[in-house]
DNA sequence: TTTAGTATTAACCAAATGGTTAAATAATGG
DNA sequence: CCATTATTTAACCATTTGGTTAATACTAAA
């Protein structure tokens, strides 16, 4: 099914995931792609179609970085409290090694979400876009095994948790200025961010007289 | 300052509304805008110089809705409870009535941030923007007061709050991709997002003992 | 009614851009 | 060494699009 790409095709993919995830589908430059990957433009062509096919083929393998690196962040075993602190690091960790992914996948949503919609849902059923679904299932699971409370709604949780983590990244320059900080690294901000938003979700659902 | 528009400025820029909330600032047409407005396309030239102007004049209308009916939504001198619950039911009743009004603001975002910053400095200013802020002050005001607790650091609370009420409106198609509903009407996950955000950040940050 | 400024239009333009093509240049296998 | 196929390139093309312009209609004051 996968077949090894030539060297060619690295080239190309490597440029066109840089350019793409920078300026947008319509803000790259097929021009752009092929300076950058050292190539002549019409080679794009010659090894993907057009340019709407190989934005897809960046988005697929952008999206499942993405799902990968995400899902080493569970540990379905491990305790609510655990859980938690561990996906939320995690997520973040991986967020700010990359932090334009956020944006990258939101710009496609304001296209209409059409391809979004679909990659993400081809990715679900090859088990590979599995977090979400996976933390709805132990935050139900947990509760009705009495671990957690206040969670009548799981869904509206998880949305909860991934708007916290992801809202940062998307909305960075819009809360520099409404909150504008000294020593504003991101870094810091992250590290605090995590800290934060465990506490936050944790201790809503945290059952009242655990000591942990 | 402010010189009444004549009726052709105000039907271009009802148009110019619609299609850049739309189609965002590149997807935008200047022929679709002036077919919409039922009037030639030089004339959206001799009111409003260029595109970018065009488009510059409807980011800070549409930043200006956004602020005046998102300040309503607050009220100092009540409870936190009362102040959580009245913005967040606020908040999501406007973005309900307004579902593209963030990925407006997002899209713009994603081209780097720069007007964003720009007229949201000036909005702050001109004491037009305030509604974080505000959010901010009260939460640390309340927070020395005694009235709630757990909140370190009351920019990350903010954040968060700001993010889960956000993030829904950004990431929809994904949302019902990964957790497939059945009668998935707006409406009611709307609603139902109103009290469960409530519900998980105001028990986090709630006085331990209270029974309200 | 003349005049002077304003509003409006159709036609036009230059630049940008995704995509094509025909010819040239490697590779590859017989 | 030849033929056939795959790769590469420069030049070219059609279309889209923001923007301009010069001529025309409109309006209101003098």
């Amino acid at each position: 099914m996968i077949e090894p790409l030539g060297p060619r095709e690295e080239q190309i993919l490597h440029a066109a995931m840089q350019v793409f995830v920078e300026k947008g589908r319509h803000g790259a430059r097929m021009q752009e792609i092929a300076d950058r990957a050292g190539v002549n433009k019409a080679m794009l062509h010659y090894y993907f179609r057009s340019k709407d096919n190989l934005y897809a083929t960046i988005f697929r393998m952008v999206l499942g970085r993405y799902a990968r690196q995400f899902r080493l962040s569970i540990d379905t075993s491990a305790d609510v409290e655990t859980i938690l602190r561990r996906f939320i690091d995690g997520f973040l960790e991986m967020l700010n090694r990359h932090p334009r992914l956020p944006m990258f996948i939101v710009r496609e949503l304001s296209e209409g979400g059409a391809i979004v919609g679909r990659v993400v849902g081809e990715m679900i059923e090859e088990g590979i876009f599995t977090v979400p679904r996976t933390m709805l299932h132990i935050i139900e699971e947990r509760r009705d095994r009495g671990e957690i409370e206040n969670v009548d709604d799981a869904v509206q949780f998880v949305v909860t948790l991934l708007g916290g983590c992801v809202y940062f990244f998307i909305a960075e320059p819009l809360i520099g200025v409404i909150f504008p900080m000294e020593e504003t690294d991101r870094d810091a901000f992250v590290a605090a961010r995590k800290e934060a938003l465990f506490r936050h979700l944790y201790l809503g659902i945290k059952k009242r007289g655990d000591d942990s």
